[in-house]
Parts: structure tokens; C-alpha cells; sequence
DNA sequence: GCGACAG
DNA sequence: ATCTTGTCGC
């Protein structure tokens, strides 16, 4: 077993860290959200990248997780992995990551590479509480995460150009969009994201820091991941894996309810 | 109290 | 997130 693979195994078993209550989990989440660290990435060093994804059924508990390893600069695959699970939380926006990380690391213990650094389909510090789940994830694990959202959870932001490549900063406020975002930054907002263009002419991604990263880095990671859709491939392929798995398993499970 | 609200 | 057909654009 890998380092990562026994440190995800080991932490989706600590019992203290999986509240079943929407109040002990905001409650978790003050009391961890100050070990969020953030440093520089060295992008080019970058090898290979894991895109986590969850898949989940509608009137069923039944969901599966997937894990995509590429090589970051060739967009190769490298390993897939899936794990199947029934949901143990609800949706409840800010506190996705009590929902989504227990079969993402679930997943994470079947890899057999090393992803250096891990993409997740959501937020970092771009959250209410400074602590979305990549941030969430990256501290459990202490490694590098990138969080890149497909619509807005918290900030104030403005829209960046039409072309690909092209980027306002997101600062902290309630969801808005405002007329010149980077002047807020200048004038001392915190910034807590990157609206990111990653294609032209289509609507942006949202990057933020997970974990281990600076934003810089993360939004450059992502649109290096991104040559030719608006989702960082890695995410992409983890989104398509999962939710094929997922049909799967709900198959597999009607089948034992009609044999019993 | 009202509106917002990742996946 | 999930369900779901056609349709608009490069």
C-alpha cells in the first residue's frame, strides 16, 4: 500500500472525524479550517495529477467514487480506480465535504500510484468557512489539493474575457458578481479564487486553493489540464467513470433485492 | 426575516 | 448530483 492509499484508510477510520450532525461539522470545520496551508506549486514539476469525482443515484443511497490518475503533461491515464458506498450525509451546500470525502478516500486506498497533487470537483477556500472540501481533503492527507467548481458557492467576482486563458480574482463577500473584482483585491479584499476561462466563449471554472497550493499555481494547473474542454480533463474522466460505475451498481443491487 | 446555496 | 430530447454552434 502506498503512503497516501494507508494515510486516506486511516483517516476515514477516525470516528472523531465524521460527524453526523450538521452543527458538529460546522463546528469541525472552524476548528480545522486554520490548518489550511498554502505554497507555492511548481507546476512544471508537476507529474502526475488524480481527478476525484462521486456519482450518486436518485431515489437510492447507493453511489460509487472514482479516482483518475494522468500524466499532467501528456494527459495520459495512468491508473483508475472505483469504489462503490451508500451515502452517510446529505447535501447541505457548505458542507459538502462531509458527503463526498468518505468515498473519495475510499478510493484514494485502492491507488497504487502517487498523484502529486489531487483535483477535486468543488471548492477550497472559496467557502463560507475558509474550508470547502479540497481544503478539507488536503489537511486530512497534508498534500497538495486543487479545488475547481463548475458554478459559484461563495465570493464576489466579476466576469473574466472571452478568451481562454483569461481570469478575474474572486474576494470574499456573499456570491455577486461585481464590476471590477481585481480593483477589490487591490484595495485589500481578500482573495479567495480565480474565475478561469478555460475555453472560449464558455462559461469559466472556479479555482481555488485546497490545500498545499498557491492560486497562481492551482489556476495554471487547471488550465493546463483543460486543452480542450471547460472541466479539467482528470475531473472529467473521474466524473464519466463514476457515474458509469454507479449504473452499475444500482443494476447490481436491483438484481439482490428481486433474488431475495 | 429573507435570500443564497459547491455536488 | 440526477432525469432527459432535441437542438444550436464550431
Amino acid at each position: 500500500m502506498t503512503q497516501l492509499a494507508e494515510l486516506a484508510a486511516r483517516v476515514l477510520d477516525d470516528p472523531e472525524g465524521w460527524p453526523q450532525d450538521p452543527k458538529e461539522a460546522i463546528a469541525l470545520q472552524r476548528r480545522m479550517a486554520d490548518r489550511v496551508h498554502e505554497e507555492p506549486l511548481d507546476v512544471d514539476g508537476v507529474r502526475l495529477v488524480a481527478g476525484l469525482d462521486v456519482s450518486y443515484a436518485k431515489d437510492d443511497p447507493a453511489l460509487a467514487a472514482a479516482a483518475v490518475v494522468m500524466d499532467a503533461r501528456t494527459l495520459e491515464v495512468v491508473e483508475r480506480v472505483t469504489v462503490t458506498a451508500e451515502v452517510t450525509f446529505p447535501y447541505i451546500s457548505g458542507l459538502f465535504s462531509f458527503r463526498e470525502l468518505p468515498p473519495v478516500l475510499s478510493a484514494l486506498t485502492e491507488l497504487t500510484t502517487t498523484p502529486d497533487v489531487l483535483v477535486c470537483d468543488g471548492f477550497g477556500l472559496a467557502h463560507p468557512r475558509r474550508f470547502g472540501v479540497a481544503s478539507h481533503l488536503g489537511v486530512l492527507l497534508d498534500h497538495p489539493v486543487v479545488g475547481s467548481a463548475k458554478s459559484v458557492l461563495h465570493g464576489r467576482h466579476s466576469v473574466p474575457g472571452d478568451e481562454r486563458g483569461s481570469w478575474t480574482p474572486m474576494v470574499s463577500g456573499r456570491s455577486e458578481v461585481v464590476e471590477d473584482s481585481a480593483r477589490l483585491a487591490d484595495e485589500g479584499a481578500e482573495v479567495i479564487g480565480r474565475v478561469l476561462r478555460t475555453r472560449e466563449r464558455v462559461k469559466p471554472v472556479y479555482v481555488s486553493v485546497g490545500h498545499r497550493v498557491d492560486l497562481a499555481g492551482a489556476a495554471d494547473l487547471v488550465l493546463r489540464l483543460s486543452p480542450k474542454y471547460r472541466v479539467p480533463e482528470p475531473i472529467r474522466r473521474a466524473d464519466r467513470l463514476c457515474g458509469e460505475r454507479r449504473k452499475e451498481y444500482e443494476q447490481e443491487r436491483a438484481r439482490d433485492r428481486s433474488a431475495e
